[in-house]
DNA sequence: TGTACATCAGTGAACGCGCGTTCACTGATGTAC
DNA sequence: TGTACATCAGTGAACGCGCGTTCACTGATGTAC
């Protein structure tokens, strides 16, 4: 039995204001996210805002959630795609093109939850935590079941390294379930692939027609003949 | 026969705007760097400041040049310890392990030359061409030498594919000298150090004593191991 | 059906703050004769 | 050595702007009887 609910100027305010507020990020940064501005585009004052947001913080706390639930979610659908055990090399894959799809899709959402925290801004990321994971999950669930697979290439048998498979257990608290090899192959792969995006999405990449995109196909191949045994065909 | 200075209350003026700079920068970021703040700091008052720099886009341009010389020297002084021809491979990991220590040393000054545009920074990037290619192509130095060397692995045979060896040569224009193939795996390997060195700066690795050098020590290996021919010992 | 009441989204004014930049100026210093 | 002058780093006041947040309020809506 939901309260009715008053009927408003606007429908759906809470959502036309996180709306706003992307635009405006989109034009000058997250630092510089206004409410005086988001309240002059919506032709309401803004004092208004605070029925939705208690505050400033409140606002971009709200639209970190959106983001993360949006790059879940998109790494999730990229997932679905190759759901059999016997597609876990194009199911890395696939997330691997979906992220940079997500990047370039929404970059002011990449920056936010990616990039250099929002000076000024401050939080207790309790809230935040699970969706956090939700995205970031994806790819440790494809590395530990390649692992599983007997399909990882350990870090052993690359450089004879044997420090990160013996790393101290407390990685577990960190990632939640993954053991310390598939956190380490993860981070690996996570920070090639961040790499790559966020250069691209700063443009510091060479500014032709294709060129970026040709780079990541590369370093996702090359990304996979890294860490992954391919399967025999015997 | 420059002409002699005025004294001045504050000897340096210039290089302490500069330092006060910084030291705001490192606390909230450079967007929110301001000139009366620095001034405050200096007990000066802010119109002063013109005196010394046409605008506030004027500071942040001396600012990205400033770092992109200090970056660039440190990139230069990592490669000069390896001079000999005979020590291409430790001149490219020194160069590797020098970037990074860089970065710890200077977060701010790698933020502002590498990561997200400071929003509201307009300015024609001219001035900044020379040094900021002093530093980059450091990386390009030693990829080209061990290309020359014949010790450098084409992505051809990594990956089969043609495109980027014929990639149109207007990669010279923005490179300056090298050719299509050194490029791309330059920026192959600077994806790839940016992305962990990024994640490391934003806080975003397990923050566990020492691992994230680990996992930057992995990288460089295996950065190594897949971009090198070995010498053969023959 | 009619009336009194409660709710609460949205308002306008105000507080106190910070900013970049301009302007006409001051006043110590160095220079020329 | 003394005097008139030019230089120019630094000043204080002001312009015009924007901001987050608080406050007491209004006024339409929905509810209870």
């Amino acid at each position: 039995m939901a309260r009715p609910v008053k009927s408003r100027q606007i429908p759906n305010i809470q959502e036309a204001i996180k709306d706003a507020a992307w635009k405006q990020i989109a034009e000058s940064g997250a630092v510089s996210l206004s409410l005086r501005g988001i309240a002059r585009v919506l032709k309401i004052s803004a004092p208004a805002i605070y029925n939705y947001f208690i505050d400033r913080d409140a606002l971009i706390s709200a639209l970190m959630y959106d983001a993360y639930v949006s790059f879940g979610e998109f790494q999730r659908a990229a997932m679905a795609q190759y759901s059999d055990s016997g597609q876990l090399l194009e199911r890395l894959f696939a997330i691997g093109v979906a992220y940079r799809e997500w990047a370039l899709k929404y970059p002011n959402r990449y920056r936010l939850i990616f990039g250099s925290l929002v000076p000024g801004y401050r939080t207790s990321e309790d809230g935040l935590l699970p969706v956090m994971k939700l995205g970031i999950s994806a790819l440790m669930e494809c590395v530990g079941e390649l692992h599983a697979a007997g399909m990882l290439r350990s870090p052993d048998t690359l450089t004879g390294m044997p420090e990160l498979t013996g790393f101290p257990g407390c990685l577990d608290a960190f990632t939640g379930s993954a053991d310390a090899l598939v956190t380490g192959i993860s981070m690996l792969i996570w920070s090639r692939v961040h790499g790559m995006v966020s250069l691209e999405l700063e443009g510091k990449l060479p500014p032709y027609e294709g060129y970026p995109a040709l780079l990541y196909q590369l370093e996702l191949e090359m990304i996979m003949r890294q860490f992954v045994i391919l399967q025999p065909d015997k």
